[in-house]
DNA sequence: CGTGACCTTGAGTAGCCTCAAGAACTGTGG
DNA sequence: CCACAGTTCTTGAGGCTACTCAAGGTCACG
């Protein structure tokens, strides 16, 4: 667990992260705050479930999973976080963390005690209104998530998923249309409500298709238009 | 829209909803805030999803249903929200409502303007600390639902459906065994990610096993034993 | 170059969906 | 209070999607 210095006032991820709609000065006062950074190697973990909870955590660099467990030992992915998204929203509820976040590649995170960011949102109302605003995405993306597992058929499911991480990954100007998937079909399918043959085959199908190229991890959008209209028009 | 006076100082529901942990004094402030009360018919819209957010509700009275819209015109019902259970937290990250929020029978709600709650909660530690708790509450609880949907069979899904509805039923003073439906097997299904047809089936074969006593909409829990372990010994 | 993890593909099957018909209930007007 | 229309619920038959089980291929790494 090694700490770094740090700054969000410098961070070029601040456009996407908890300083969004912060003035310079408010800034500052987040750069206290925000002090220190831990790193997590590949297939590490940042937290598990049942850990206290003491801090918010920002991906600054890398790649991360967050899973639940089931009653009966198995688990489910339920989000995949990249470069200024926040990991620990669930725990706030109990005090206890709810989920395993899990990096799938070596990543670095910036270490936001709790209790520290309650008091300054106290002090500045947009820092108030940032992580609201955080928190409150999270509910809508967690509900689109449960839309696509209660009505989409795999297709519809995988296509959703390519186009949400391409969308994600241009916000961070990456390529829209190359990707390296982070994580194994395996997880691709927890996520998804899938198995993991389903994901593989599906992937086959995309390809002969000539809605992407497909060669194990590394992905390619040869038809972004196809895949929208997969999920627009889902199979009769 | 009748507004109504209203106290949650006063309100047997304060256990459960956003005034969880106040002290009697900052109760008082909390009374200021939430002043009006909202009756929605059965059958009627709270708001819809892209009205402007101003405020968000506090089930006071009935119940009721959220849904979101997807692209293809097909709806998914993302929750059932019962009394002192809160309304419109979606809507904080766009200032819309992202989803209808329906009345399942005759209902009233207190209103609770938002940027009043967000200057109290500056000031109120313990209600700032009550307000994120309910998101990351709702946070957590989607990610129950997006476990059921990824990874449940239909007999797990109906049962895990039943024991929290009874347990919430409880928590609020009324039988732990006899319930009454407030909802159509279709939004059941939609919620679950089954057919009509399918939650039909499934009430049927628990009443069959004599899991539950079901005729329409009263449903009886025979074996609450019986379905937990549904729930935590899936299928094969 | 061997080992283990991950991915692909095939064959057969189970669970849920679709389509359809009829029953039970709700509530509305006579 | 009853008849009727509309909605909701139940049940059956058949089909399709995604799952299970299995075998072999590819890749990363020591």
């Amino acid at each position: 667990m090694r700490e770094l210095q740090v700054a969000c006032s410098s961070c070029n991820l601040r456009e996407l992260c908890l300083p969004l709609g912060l003035q310079r000065a408010d800034m500052d006062k987040l750069d206290t705050l925000v002090s220190t950074r831990r790193r997590v190697r590949r297939g590490g973990a940042l937290f598990h479930a049942g850990d206290p909870f003491a801090a918010l955590y920002a991906v600054r660099t890398g790649f991360f999973k967050t899973c639940v467990a089931s009653e009966d030992g198995a688990g489910q992915v339920t989000g995949f976080q990249m470069a200024g998204e926040l990991l620990g929203l669930d725990a706030i509820s109990h005090d206890r963390h709810t989920c395993d976040a899990i990096a799938l590649e070596d990543s670095q995170v910036c270490v936001i005690p709790y209790e520290r960011l309650e008091a300054l949102s106290r002090e500045v109302v947009e820092l108030q209104h940032a992580f609201h605003k955080i928190m409150s995405r999270e509910i809508v993306r967690d509900h689109g998530v449960m839309l696509l597992l209660g009505s989409m058929r795999a297709e519809e499911r995988l296509a959703t998923f390519i186009l949400n991480l391409t969308r994600r990954l241009q916000a961070r100007g990456f390529s829209p249309t190359a990707l390296v998937l982070r994580m194994t079909r395996e997880e691709i399918g927890s996520y998804l409500g899938l198995k993991l043959e389903t994901v593989s085959r599906t992937f086959s199908k995309f390809h002969e298709e000539g809605l992407l190229q497909v060669k194990q991890r590394e992905v390619r959008v040869l038809d972004e238009e196809g895949l929208k209209r997969l999920v627009n028009a889902p199979g009769v």
